[in-house]
DNA sequence: CGGTATCCTTCTTGATACTG
DNA sequence: CAGTATCAAGAAGGATACCG
């Protein structure tokens, strides 16, 4: 497999490329939480509290300039912001959840239990 | 799910958990290189031409210190060292390898093309 | 409500050189 | 051959505060 860029930066790999888009501390866990149903800013931060205000934007807008989510803007009082999955995402899911799987398998075999 | 501590580290989800053991830039690609045949330094330098010599060290010793794969060192002259996939690393594999596609579909998407 | 900016720290990676 | 050490640059992440 030769290397070749995108976007100016050189990947080695598609798993790289993959990586690249759903790699991280944060982007899979918004992922996940945009399967389970949210859809706005303040249910993202309510799911996964332990991410500041700053991880949130900026993981968004690298999202979304990945096109793996969607941004729909309201202009409302309040205003409200709407996050969607696009189709590009949604086939990552299944690779997520083989993650997942293999994250409990390791977790077994070290012997983490979660009560 | 809760977190959980692991080797004096906070993890928030089993996928988390199994980022720390394939995560990152080249562990992935040591892994590959280790099923594909290669069991030497050498021969993983060969296979990975833009790692550096501290990168693969330092990542090696991770991956055995993860119980991803074991080491073994020969009283030889010249020294010889031959490293060895694991069990819970060959449960890796499919995991990887659902990546693998999911990189190449992503990179026809964004038409990206390797001649 | 939903961001956005600034500063600062820490972690990761790279370059280089040397050793048993 | 197969490391190992040192230094430095850069990226990632956290704290805090402010805005439309």
């Amino acid at each position: 497999m030769k290397e070749f860029i995108y976007d100016n930066k050189i990947y080695y790999s598609p798993i790289e490329f993959a990586m690249a888009h759903i790699g991280g501390t944060w982007k899979i866990p918004i992922l996940l939480c945009l399967r389970k149903g949210s859809t706005r800013y303040g249910d993202l931060k309510k799911a996964i509290p332990h991410i500041s205000d700053k991880m949130l934007f900026t993981q968004l807008r690298e999202l979304e300039d990945k096109e793996m989510l969607t941004r729909q803007s309201f202009l409302e009082k309040p205003p409200r912001v709407e996050y969607q999955l696009t189709e590009k995402a949604k086939k990552a899911l299944p690779v997520i959840d083989q993650m997942n799987t293999y994250g409990i398998f390791l977790m077994k075999e070290m012997g983490v239990f979660t009560e």
